[in-house]
DNA sequence: CAGCTATGGTAACAGTGTCAACATTGCCCC
DNA sequence: GGGGCAATGTTGACACTGTTACCATAGCTG
């Protein structure tokens, strides 16, 4: 997603696109700001519009964090699905897409935390229908022997290690270090068979 | 701690303790209300004093909330330890240190984010020089067999797990459902062996 | 072209964290 | 015991925030 329209040029009263724009300028500054440090009125004023412009958009602060955070979701999944589209049939690929899970979160700090933080049911979303989701249920059922429990259980556990990696390390806990996610992210050691 | 000093009676110009009165109010707060929605004045009103009296005891709002992890920290270590304790020479010390950490975050969700969120090197602070710790330790290599790598390697998996689980829980990702701590946290299909 | 509706702007309100300047008090030392 | 000083608390103000009520513009639809 993303459509930049950095086209306003014309500077007319009315914006043209302001609710992708508003979107947009969120999405920028969570890269290099922390969610709290996010206002609507900085917001607007980077758009070039009032404060409450913003409100023929977003009924309150809190609607424009959910689109934020849909945003988030489709771009975590989409790459968690590039991650696992790889390994197809490959026996890591539990592994590869956990580890991209975490890599995604290391590169997107506030998002990350917007997402799980501002969502309900993001599970559904990440581990819904669509490949990398298919792959890691195959997986798991593989893992446990067809038992749809284990699998069930097997699946929480991953997303467990996973997320909370991803945290340890985003909140300073761990080191944001690419070779532990490897050496913590690894279905050899990790789960019982 | 919590040194409950609700004997400021005498109504006098000073308070008597006051930081020790802001810290207590903060940690009730945080019972029942989220990080955001505490606030610095608000804090001074319940303990009847002026918004800035606070800056006689705090530089700023940052150094109270890092004064209300500390309380935190202290107090999830000790409820770590208690729970450790029924079980030493167990063989699932590991696993119940691990799920008493997962019942104190549901039990204080805003208190739990705010120590992860705020302070740097919990780690330290709970797998350090205390009773839990040793144990854990002493049962990660135990585990992998003396293998020192093996055994750091066991016990970041472990807090991963743990944290992960804790976190998707408060978020409203997974159920808080007490079963399923269990069913998530058993060394039996966690880890290799 | 008239007018309605979608969209944007202005002014204001209550609330926040924080600072500077002032007030009160308890305590130490002569 | 009294003077003075440092600790502690208060008042007033500033800039900022989210949000609302009301007004203005403009683009589409008849």
């Amino acid at each position: 997603m993303v459509t930049v329209s950095t086209l306003p040029q014309t500077r007319s009263y009315h914006h043209g696109d302001l609710r992708t724009a508003l979107v947009d300028a969120g999405l920028k500054a969570l890269e290099s700001a922390p969610i709290e440090e996010l206002s609507l009125r900085a917001l607007a004023r980077e758009v070039g519009v009032s404060p409450t412009a913003v409100y023929r958009h977003f009924p309150d602060k809190q609607a424009l964090l959910a689109a934020l955070a849909a945003e988030g979701i489709e771009q975590l999944g989409q790459y968690q699905q590039a991650a696992a589209a790889g390994t197809e049939g490959n026996s890591d690929a539990f592994g590869a897409t956990g580890r991209a899970y975490v890599r995604w979160a290391l590169a997107n700090p506030a998002l990350f935390r917007l997402v799980f933080g501002q969502c309900r049911d993001v599970g559904p979303s990440i581990f819904g229908d669509n490949l990398a989701a298919r792959l890691l249920q195959d997986r798991a059922l593989h893992a446990v022997g067809g038992d749809a429990a284990g699998a069930q259980r097997l699946m929480v556990q991953a997303w467990a290690v996973v997320h909370g990696l991803a945290m340890l390390m985003l909140d300073g806990q761990l080191p944001q270090d690419d070779a532990l996610i490897d050496r913590v992210i690894d279905p050899r050691t990790l789960f019982a068979r």
